[in-house]
RNA sequence: GCCGAAGUGGCGGAAUUGGUAGACGCGCCAGACUCAAAAUCUGGUGGACCUUGUGUCCGUGAGAGUUCGAUUCUCUCCUUCGGCACCA
């Protein structure tokens, strides 16, 4: 052991002799209970960020433990390595997406093997080798086979900036998720997956997923969003011209249906042009109708956004009350949401409300709260509340819930409707107008039409020797090589479909291809993934809650439907982890400031640019726009990965922000340090010792105090990484363990003595081999231990060594403490009782007061009430 | 607006089932070592008060409640963060 702690040498060392060993190479191994442990991929942006840091260092204690619990851990480490920000990337620096994408994947696994995480390598993949997204074509054709993937013309959401249609997820606040600008509608052919055939499952099962956070669940739950209502038909007056007979809308409030005075239309559904034909309004109808195609999703979705419509010029019915309401179409209703049409009830909703007073509608009560007379005149807002049925002919006197059941049945039997359920949920739309994704395998022939490239010409290869254009539109599209071939069913010319997938498809199944990344007999090895499958443990940032694990969670049911998976829920449970946060700093002139751009000036702090005083802003999470970000090649540098993940676990539990804090790490720095050269000190006594091994009974004094610390902090720990994965209070207990060793005097230098110590130091190398494991390493060996520290199992706390024969008993007055002795632990209850009955300070708050109770809490507390 | 989480010393955080609030770390203060500094080591460190004690009182965002006893349970409110937001 060298005198002084270097971890940039012993973690290069630690590093090869697990590489040489091949320690983290996994097999299925039948007779041992598996775990597979998972941490989200990353994006191969370039270098890893303090995010990755945390997220795989909780990842990687999680897997070093399980290990020395006994079981086969799975632990891969891949890459995610579609996307557009290469194509930027490639644009900005004029090179290849690909050599960016490899380049920067080789940058980065060096970084993480410098993290000592216990990734098997040997499983390494990358999404965008084509051994990888030839399966994924592959089952997107099994898809199209089975109608789960199909084509629509459709409005989407178009980023003029960066050329593609996002997803509605990928738009936040009617802002691109990526770029950040203003997202427009554009009317595109588009490639869909029919996730809305699994709402109703998804949902179910969210409620099956105990091991996954609520905020997860529920995020889920409101995405998919089930509202349980009725489609009532709206019938249209014989007089009119065009031939449809009716109007479909979806309710959750068919209680209402006899107050509905006026329809309202979607801008963008069919019937509004047709049935403003010939009734003079068609003018402003058709205006109307443009401008809302040309308005932003965006501005529609604003707080400030006003309610805007206009009369069609058509009238329909209402089934039952069967009087005449006027037809509008307005902005605020959706096409993809129920049928595209809403019965308005303005005196019970408020939105209605709103429209029918801006252009002078009708209001119609139908329910009255209890022992109350709405007048429709006079109302302010919209009455949503329960209450009991007017103006409803035979509903009349009825309470409105039950009214609910009731009218739905009376359509349904009457025709006019029925009960359904309508899902916020939208179908997953999978185009995109990119070049750096996975080509759909599919082919445009004039003659057949739409025909799907056979399986054997599989996979579709994206062209590597493209020229990226710098508008930032995808080359593919005027690629002769790429979009010329012939139709397999006549054998014309034809051209290639050119839009390339979503890149969240990949990350729906990459940790099903991890069982067997080499598999090219299909997606996966199906004995492999029996065996791995599901995922035990999934860790990742809560921003992927709705996207990503949707997605996944629907793939697999997609999976499952083929016969390729037997199970339906990827990821048995889920820990989403904090964001890592740091203050900012900032200057009038010259905005945010990295820590080297501002010197300490006394109390003060200053720009080095212009002297100017520094502002320290809130915490933030790090980005680097905001340059409150620390690099963790710095940190390897200066301290090594050990202090690196020390801190990262120490300063925060895992599902909580993190705030970085410098002084922290050198904190953990120094607790090393201090460790280490107590071994130095140490070793060469206890070497020649076993590890104390006997009945604690036959210690005593210091000796036997430190044997029973040694147990406690076992038990904590373990207890600590099991059931809470509370890191941060498992480095406490170990430090206070420490403490106490470092304090520790024996009263006499027996060999006893030495053994406990032995066995101190063993048991410390042990627990902390999870979170520091090339420090563990290094410690293990030095006394005298054969490697590696994490083949040993992981140590077990004795249940006679944690049993105390005395208690300390607290004693309180009126529930407030007063005193506090000690007994011994087999003492009866009443003795206690009496014991602090007479206690001399106890007395003094007693004095003659009565006492009405004597509370008592076993081996605790004495609560007296006077 | 709706849904959810959080609020504890100067700071990060602990208190796992209603039972000693503030573990552990950072910072700060004092001392030791040193010519000196850094590093290291030792001790102290929620606030107020006094009679300096194993002292009294206050104290977990605010206010109420349940309880012998509340950081923990219930209600109301405030603040911060996250998600959703014309979903009929």
């Amino acid at each position: 052991m060298e005198q002084r702690y270097n971890p940039q040498t012993i973690e290069a060392r630690w590093q090869s002799f697990w590489e040489e060993n091949d320690l983290f190479t996994v097999t299925e191994k039948p007779g041992i209970p598996k775990y597979y442990l998972l941490e989200m991929f990353p994006y191969p942006s370039g270098k890893i960020h303090m995010g990755h840091v945390r997220n795989y260092t909780i990842g990687d204690v999680v897997a070093r433990y399980k290990r020395m619990r006994g079981f086969n851990v799975l632990h891969p480490m891949g890459w995610d390595a579609f996307g557009m920000p290469a194509e930027n990337a490639a644009i900005a620096n004029n090179t290849h997406p690909a050599k960016w994408t490899y380049d920067n994947i080789d940058a980065m696994r060096a970084q993480l093997k410098q993290m000592g995480f216990s990734y098997d390598w040997s499983r390494e993949l990358a999404t965008c080798k084509p051994e990888y997204y030839r399966w994924e074509q592959w089952l997107f054709l099994k898809m199209y086979e089975k109608k789960m993937a199909y084509r629509k013309e459709s409005f989407v959401n178009w980023c003029n900036s960066c050329q593609t249609v996002l997803a509605n997820e990928q738009v936040e606040a009617g802002m691109c998720w990526r770029c950040g600008r203003l997202v427009r509608q554009k009317k595109l052919w588009q490639w869909f997956f029919k996730v809305t055939d699994y709402a109703e499952d998804l949902l179910l099962y969210s409620d099956r997923l105990p091991g996954w956070p609520e905020k997860v669940i529920t995020m889920q739950k409101n995405w998919i969003g089930r509202s349980i209502g009725a489609e009532i038909r709206f019938p249209l007056p014989k007089s009119n011209r065009t031939g449809d007979t009716e109007i479909p809308v979806f309710t959750t409030r068919q209680d209402t249906v006899c107050g509905a005075t006026f329809m309202v239309l979607a801008p963008e559904h069919p019937l509004v042009l047709k049935l403003s034909q010939g009734t003079g309004q068609e003018k402003e109808t058709a205006g109307f109708v443009e401008r809302m195609a040309l308005q932003d999703r965006s501005v529609r979705s604003l707080e400030s956004f006003d309610k805007e419509g206009v009369y069609i010029g058509a009238d329909c019915i209402n089934p039952l009350t069967g009087r005449k309401i006027p037809i509008y179409t307005a902005n605020f209703a959706l096409m993809e949401y129920g049928t595209g049409a809403v019965m308005s009830v303005p005196a019970h909703d408020q939105r209605d409300f709103e429209f029918a007073r801006k252009y002078g509608l009708d209001i119609v009560v139908v329910v009255d709260p209890a022992g109350e007379h709405l007048d429709p005149a006079t109302m302010e807002e919209a009455y949503t509340g329960e209450g009991i049925m007017v103006n409803s002919g035979e509903f009349d006197g009825m309470p409105n819930v039950d009214a609910l059941d009731e009218i739905a049945r009376y359509l349904e039997k009457n025709d006019l409707g029925k009960k359904t359920v309508s899902f916020r949920l939208r179908d997953w739309g999978i185009s995109r107008q990119r070049y750096w994704g996975a080509p759909i395998p599919m082919i445009h022939c004039e003659g057949c039409g739409i025909v799907p490239v056979p399986e054997k010409d599989l996979p579709v290869m994206l062209p590597e020797d493209v020229e990226m254009l710098s508008g930032g539109k995808s080359p593919l599209p005027s690629l002769e090589s790429f979009t010329s071939t012939v139709c397999p069913n006549c054998g014309k010319r034809a051209h290639r479909e050119t839009n390339t997938m979503d890149t969240f498809v990949e990350s729906s199944w990459y940790f099903e291809r991890y069982c067997s990344p080499a598999c090219d007999r299909g997606m996966f090895d199906p004995q492999a993934v029996a065996y791995w499958m599901p995922v035990d443990q999934y860790i990742g940032g809560v921003e992927h809650a709705i996207l990503h694990l949707l997605y996944s969670r629907y793939y697999t049911r997609v999976l499952k439907e083929m016969g390729l998976v037997d199970f339906k829920e990827p990821f048995t449970r889920l820990l989403t982890q904090g964001m890592v946060c740091k203050e900012t700093l900032s200057c009038a002139e010259h905005g945010f400031l990295l820590p080297d751009e501002v010197q300490t000036d006394g109390e003060l702090r200053r720009c080095i640019k212009c002297g100017n005083q520094v502002t320290v802003g809130r915490i933030e999470k790090m980005s680097k726009s905001k340059k409150n970000v620390v690099d963790p090649n710095v940190l390897l540098d200066k301290y090594g990965a050990d202090t690196t993940r020390l801190f990262c676990l120490f300063a925060a539990p895992p599902e909580r922000d993190l705030e970085w804090s410098e002084q922290g790490v050198d904190g953990g720095y120094r607790f090393l340090n201090r460790l280490w050269r107590f071994y130095v000190d140490w070793v060469q006594h206890v070497t020649a010792v076993k590890p104390f091994n006997g009945s604690p009974e036959s210690l005593d004094g210091a000796v036997k105090e430190l044997y029973r610390k040694t147990h406690q902090t076992i038990a904590k720990v373990t207890s600590d990484i099991e059931d809470r994965y509370h890191f941060n209070t498992a480095i406490s207990a170990i430090m206070e363990m420490f403490n106490r060793m470092s304090g520790f005097e024996p009263d006499d230098p027996m060999e006893d003595t030495l053994m406990v110590m032995r066995c101190a130091m063993d048991n410390m190398a042990l627990l902390l081999s999870p979170i520091v494991p090339h420090f563990a390493e290094e410690l293990w060996q030095a006394l005298g231990n054969p490697p590696s520290i994490l083949e040993m199992p992981w140590p077990e706390s004795s249940a006679t060594a944690l049993e105390k024969e005395e208690l300390l008993i607290v004693i309180q007055v009126n529930g407030k403490l007063r005193s506090r002795f000690s007994v011994s632990a087999d003492i009866d209850d009443e003795t206690v009782k009496e014991k602090a009955l007479a206690d001399e300070r106890i007395q003094k708050f007693i004095n003659d007061k009565p006492i009405k109770k004597v509370i008592l809490v076993k081996n605790k507390l004495v609560n007296i009430v006077v």
